[in-house]
Formats: C-alpha cells, structure tokens, sequence
DNA sequence: AGTACAGCCTGCCTGC
DNA sequence: TGCAGGCAGGCTGTAC
C-alpha cells in the first residue's frame, strides 16, 4: 500500500515529469473519487509538487491544489507515448502531452480541488512529518505518555506522526525491538529513541528502494516498473518463517484489525 | 477528550 | 465446478 516512501518516490518523479506543464483536460470516470468541479484547473499550470503524510499535493498556478490520496490501492502512471488506461482507471488527467492515469481498485482513494485555506485545514489535522525537526524525542514522549494504546496503533495514527502505514510500522517495530501491543505509555526512554531511529531508519530505506510492490500490493511506480523494497521486508508477511536475528518463527496476531506480525523473542 | 468500531469497496481465498 | 461468505485494509464518521 501506498506510504510515505511509495508518496514520497511518486512525488520525485512527478517533479522531474510533469513541473510546468498545464491541465489539458480531465476525464472522470468515478466521480466519487473526483468530487470537484474538474473546470476549476483545467487550464492550470503544474508548479509545485509537495508530499505530506500520505497525500500528494499538486500545486497550481490558480492558487489551487490538486490533493491526491492512494489509500490501500492507488496508482499513478505517467504516460507520453501509449494509452495505458485498465479497468481499475478512475480519473485520467491530460497534462502537456501526456497523460496521468489514476488507478484505483477499492475505491476508497480520492483526488480533491482545493484552495489555499482548505488545504490548510486539511494539512492541520496531521501529525509531524517524521523527517522534519518536530519529529523529536520530545514529541514522541509527549504524545507517548497520554495513551495506553498499543504502540502499533498509535504509529498508524495520523494524528500523532504522518505517512507511517501498516508495512513500516511492522518494520521500524521489529528494528526497533518492541513489541507492537505494548501499551505506548509503558516505552522506556531507551525504546522511544530506539523506535524515532528505527522509523527514520526503515523510511529512508523504503525510499531508497523506489517503495514496496509486494505481491498483493498494486502499488508501482509512474513508469509502470516495480519498487524493491519488498525483497527487503525482515517481517512484514513473514509469519512462519525464521526471524533472521534469533531464528525463533516470526508470528502474526490482529491488532486493531491489522494484521501485526512480530518475533516473540526479540520483540518481547 | 480519547477510544473503538462499522462502513466504504474490490478481489482473493476458503468451504460447501 | 460454481458460488456464497469472510477477510484485508486507510481513514472517516459515529457512538460511547
């Protein structure tokens, strides 16, 4: 599924194909997923493109943003040459002289219009950005200490620190040696530091390998070509097989309706 | 205020 | 074989 790092690998190459293009034209083909009048930036020119938590943020010349969310399934595909249109194709935007086909198969993501003030709006209900300076000790601590959640829970939660999703979380869990259930007012001043570390840690590495296209994940690239972050999972979907650490069998549990998958013995 | 959970939607897997 | 039912999953709205 779409996290931080596929967000962030779609937005670096988004800002080397796109920039300075305009809107020619949109075609809808599930107006559940484009709510908005698609007239208010037909037109406009692409001058900006910024991630924030799990949103891609298309900004324009009109004073407008193109916000777009992937949720579990979405897709963005860059194309100047062949249609490259499927049956999961719910909104295609002509930009320049190629188009940008946005995939989707559960419907749950959306492409939403919005000007400054309600960007604003939206951007406020999130937590820090984990490679900003917010993302501090301090601040984990802070939030750490009100909640008797399991730390797994609260890692998801978007209110508390953005773009984190169910694969990184499992993996800067298992880094970072804590048991995902533990309840988050129980961490210890060693295990928040060692968690802040591990999550920047496996976040750098989800971006370094172009993201995560597991097998039952629809997540790819613009180009169409796969992410190689997968090959790299030390947990995520590895319930059954031998934790590469102590070789104790990886489990998985439901937390949250998650699914959660942890070593017993390093994650104790 | 914080927390839990149904619902959104589709394809895949299981069991009959 | 075919089909019904259950499940997964990010996020929102609602209920407690």
């Amino acid at each position: 599924m779409p996290e931080l790092p596929e967000v962030e690998t779609i937005k670096r190459y988004l800002n080397k194909a796109i920039i300075g293009k305009r809107i020619v034209d949109i075609e809808i083909l599930s107006k559940k997923q484009f709510p908005d009048n698609p007239k208010e930036v037909i037109g406009a020119e692409i001058i900006g493109i910024e991630r924030r938590a799990k949103m891609l943020i298309l900004r324009l010349d009109n004073q407008k943003s193109l916000v777009v969310h992937l949720k579990l399934s979405g897709q963005l595909i860059w194309t100047e040459k062949k249609e490259l249109s499927t049956k999961t194709t719910r909104v295609i935007l002509s930009i320049g002289k190629g188009k940008l086909f946005f995939n989707e198969m559960r419907k749950f993501g959306w492409i939403k219009v919005l000007n400054q003030k309600q960007l604003d709006l939206e951007l406020k209900r999130i937590g820090p950005e984990p490679f900003g300076k917010d993302f501090s000790i301090g601040y984990l601590q802070k939030v750490f200490e009100k909640s008797a959640r399991p730390i797994k829970t609260v890692l998801l939660d978007q209110k508390k620190i953005a773009g984190i999703g169910n694969i990184y979380a499992n993996e800067a869990l298992f880094e970072a040696k804590i048991n995902p259930q533990k309840p988050v007012n129980k961490l210890t001043a060693k295990e928040i530091e060692r968690l802040r570390k591990a999550i920047l840690s496996v976040l750098k590495e989800g971006i370094k390998y172009g993201g995560s296209s597991a097998a039952d994940q629809l997540y790819i690239k613009p180009d169409s070509s796969f992410g190689s972050y997968q090959q790299h999972f030390r947990i995520y979907q590895k319930n059954g097989e031998n934790c590469q650490k102590c070789k104790t069998i990886i489990k998985r549990i439901s937390l949250g309706g998650r699914g959660t998958f942890f070593c017993p013995k390093c994650q104790h």
